[in-house]
DNA sequence: ATGAAGTACCTTGACAGGCGAGGTACTCTG
DNA sequence: CAGAGTACCTCGCCTGTCAAGGTACTTCAT
């Protein structure tokens, strides 16, 4: 993995938020599902994945529960509020804006 | 401006690594050149701007020295070193992957 | 049976970058 | 002469990342 974490810092919300708007998921699987998607060349630290839930989930943009899993460790399971979806769109709009500017600040 | 300083954080050398290869300037003169580029969307705070020219010149990516202006306020020129030049070119690839990575972390 | 590897969660403390707040010093204009 | 503009700088707080450490359960090979 190549990316430095500055780059995706401000981003680790949002992609948390995007996988939630796909489904209810735990942190584990979440990373995962990075790791996959990025062919290995990201992945969350652990540290920085839980303490983006506990943040995520005061903000409300986050709710938690148990999984009933009866077998296996124990899994948090996550699902994302209607404030969080209304966070998400909003930052989508800002990622979309920030490509630009910072793309008209690397040119001549 | 509505940019959040998180999706800009890891871009500021960056940034300011372009105006210097553009040319030789100063820290009020690349905030400003900055702010037109953005039509006002964006700007460097000032605190921001000073301390990453201090870790830019630790670093050895720039060198700065005193404009000889006889009139008016000191002004602090810095330009790039040829390992600020190469620093640049790999930020670039970082970016671009990044915006890739970033762009389909954002997907269903 | 035992130990390693995988799943799954969590906390603590250090560190780095951004920035609010404050400061200095000079020039120009009304 | 005051205020706005140019131009620089420092201090200390805040936030997010993450290395390091921990817990607990399951599966599989030895």
């Amino acid at each position: 993995m190549s990316l430095t974490s500055d780059l995706i810092r401000g981003h680790t919300d949002q992609i948390i938020l995007a996988r939630l708007i796909a489904q209810d998921s735990y942190g584990y699987e979440i990373n995962k599902i990075i790791a996959d998607k990025t062919d290995g060349d990201y992945e969350f630290k652990e540290a920085t994945l839980y303490s983006a839930f506990r943040r995520l989930e005061q903000a409300g943009l986050i709710v938690s529960y148990w999984g009933d899993s009866e077998q296996g460790a124990r899994r948090r399971y996550y699902a994302i509020t209607p404030q969080g979806v209304q966070y998400y769109a909003h930052s989508l709009e800002d990622w979309h804006q920030a490509k630009r500017i910072i793309d008209s600040l690397l040119t001549k």
